[in-house]
DNA sequence: GCCAAACCGTGAAAAAAATCTCGGTAACCT
DNA sequence: AGGTTACCGAGATTTTTTTCACGGTTTGGC
């Protein structure tokens, strides 16, 4: 099967928050694609082309049974297997990640963070040992680590992703707004907050 | 004017971005379409497309004035008028935000945080004041808000929502894991940041 | 048992975004 | 001064993404 799509991923993963709240509250045998898309404010046929990309038929005019429907997302997108990564750079940003529960449901969570503040070196932050960045390179490999979550100052940034390509890590979440350059197989996520306020500032603009 | 498409946005603010830190380091009469892509890791002719539809020209075979291209970028974005938001829900990351001094750059600051919790109330976070959400409405109407930024517990998302928008807010940044629902003419810019996990988890899967 | 309603599935069309191609122009070199 | 180089600008093309349109299928009613 052709890898999915960025675009196709980051619906997968609304589809599943949706379901996962929708049918906390009253669970549901099936769901149609029109209710999906309506509470999503996207098409229904891309609902179900997505689907359908992932392999989930659906029956009659009864739309989808919904606990396939999780359990196929989960599959393709590999919340089953359990993620653990670890945080670069205990800021304020970097505490309120560790600090957010969210992220287990998608079988992802922080074993460990590493700074160079000797004076958070030793603490906890919400459960998470924080390490000196010594110990990143013995921690990772004996680990098998292969996340690690960006939330250093920019100035250290490309220096710090260097050092966590060398040790084996094939995955950076980044949260500094910085263009890392990493080798083709290390997959580099950019969450670049400050993004968002270009939407905002044109909107507003003028007006 | 064509209103700019919400991608273009984006192109921009990392454009300026670029700009504005890598001049600081060593200051460049120009730039050229080249430079900024192979920084950026995007196609050249993305740039100047992006450069033509705010009216930048280049020159010659020397590229863009790179004085005059910060100056139409931040003049089309609006980032030379104030923009003043107020926070809303003073977690763990609602107190990084308002930490983080990297707004300023585009024209954004908070002026004001709001929270229920009486312990939080009074106090000031990174020099910004907390104040109780029964006087959300004077504050906003009395100050002319027109940005909300949402860090709220998703359960009380949408009830947010709603008095921000009948209080007046236009633009909403939505940090909170929710499809907010509003009228048409008031902006919801999602970062709905666990949605990173969906390449991460996907890339990192059974490799 | 048959008709109608409410779905899904998919190919076709449209829209949006990214990339290619190439003519034009200004600076540099000899 | 003239050729060459290194850019930009814009039309054409391709790719990607989204939406439309409609045949097929299952369910429920009569």
């Amino acid at each position: 099967m052709a890898p999915l799509k960025k675009l196709v991923l980051e619906r997968l993963m609304r589809y599943y928050r949706f379901l996962s709240t929708a049918t906390a509250k009253k669970p549901l045998e099936t769901i149609t694609s029109a209710q999906i898309a309506q509470a999503l404010e996207i098409d229904p046929t891309q609902v179900r082309k997505d689907f359908g990309a992932i392999g989930l038929v659906g029956i009659g005019r009864e739309g989808y049974e919904t606990c396939e429907v999780c359990r196929a997302i989960r599959l393709v997108m590999g919340f089953d297997e359990a993620h653990e990564g670890v945080l670069i750079g205990t800021g304020h940003l970097g505490g309120a990640l560790l600090a957010y529960t969210g992220f287990e449901r998608y079988g992802f969570h922080f074993v460990a963070a590493f700074d160079t503040d000797p004076k958070k070196i030793g603490r906890e932050i919400d459960g998470v040992r924080v390490r000196s960045m010594k110990g990143l390179k013995p921690y990772i490999q004996r680990h098998g680590i292969r996340v690690a979550v960006l939330t250093v100052p920019v100035e250290i940034s490309q220096t710090v992703t260097d050092r966590l390509v060398t040790v084996g890590v094939k995955a950076i979440w980044n949260f500094t707004p910085t263009q890392l350059s990493v080798p083709d197989d290390v997959l580099v996520r950019n969450e670049h907050i400050s993004l968002g306020l270009s939407e905002i500032t044109y909107h507003l603009q003028g007006s």
